[in-house]
DNA sequence: CTCTTGGGTTTCATTTTGGAACCTTTAATC
DNA sequence: GATTAAAGGTTCCAAAATGAAACCCAAGAG
């Protein structure tokens, strides 16, 4: 399957590295994050070619991640900034930056540290469960089919791959 | 810069993308969380190819994240199974998955639905400060120069792009 | 009036992907 | 006993994505 058909999988995680599962988007969208908002400034930090780095810009903003603000009406500059979409991939970010804290950082220790403004500690955040508030871990949670995959089959649907819907063990995740 | 370089970045984000941050590998490890183990199930489920799929797998391995398990000793068949490291991403997964949920899903609803086995409810897992236990959100954060930055600086290297060190807005957070 | 800066675009070589065919070993079937 | 069918790869080639470098253009600065 060509990449481009990913998102046509009826499947959250497929739709979503659609728009920013490739090399550079999530340190484009990291970079902005910390400030780092202006093309060149980009460019330079982040050792992307301006290429590729127009490309992943457009499309940012053709998924309605990032908007362009003009700073510098006279000569037409601009910066890029998150929409509350954009935003929204914060999570994302935080957990890939504590995942590598944890397994990749060197001896001297963490690169970054981050603050909370709300308590002012240093924290790492951890996932809680949005009905119990205890934290999540990847073998007390359990996924079943949702409407979005449960309809389209009372309808009769075929969809997913080869007409197998997606993903793959799902059958297995019915079963249980 | 060559993407292969970019894990040589002061950046925990650089050094986990460096792993999972292509196409695919984020789509075999979700297939794996939800028990798609087997080469050619995972082959035939996502659309990619074999080729890719060994090499991925490859490499997950080479970093730890995944381990091959003999489940077949005559013909020598393996499952691929999460290694302890392999689990710490599901935080990942899930907030990409979750993002997918809230902008992506189509008119039916969301795909999959996730249960915390501990308290039985369908969860939508947030992230929650490690200190003050309240939920997190990316304005409420503030990103300051963590020990594996500072003793590199304090010792005088020079490391990131070309001599500047990573990331590039760190002037501006040093300053604040 | 020339130089620099920001923000690009163009061109072209190199890498990475995708698709398909082929290989090998053990089991299952006729 | 020969034939066929998985499972799990490998090989080969064409197509697409990427990286490096050069070029462009407008507005200010000197």
């Amino acid at each position: 399957m060509r990449w481009d058909d990913v998102n046509t999988q009826v499947c959250s995680m497929a739709r979503t590295l659609a728009i920013v599962g490739d090399r550079w988007t999530f340190l484009i969208i990291r970079d902005i994050t910390l400030g780092n908002r202006r093309f060149t400034s980009m460019h330079k930090a982040l050792g992307i070619t301006k290429h590729r780095l127009t490309d992943r810009l457009t499309r940012l903003i053709e998924h309605g991640v990032v908007y362009k603000q003009c700073y510098d009406e006279a000569r037409q500059r601009f910066e890029y900034r998150l929409t509350e979409k954009g935003l929204d991939l914060y999570p994302v970010l935080t957990t890939i930056v504590q995942f590598g804290d944890k397994w990749e950082a060197d001896e001297d220790g963490v690169p970054l540290e981050h603050v909370h403004k709300a308590c002012g500690a240093v924290t790492q955040p951890y996932l809680a469960c949005s009905e119990c508030h205890e934290p999540i871990h990847a073998r007390e949670v359990r996924a079943q089919l949702g409407p979005g995959i449960r309809r389209k089959l009372e309808r009769g649907e075929t969809f997913g791959i080869q007409g197998r819907y997606y993903p793959a063990s799902l059958e297995k995740v019915k079963a249980r």
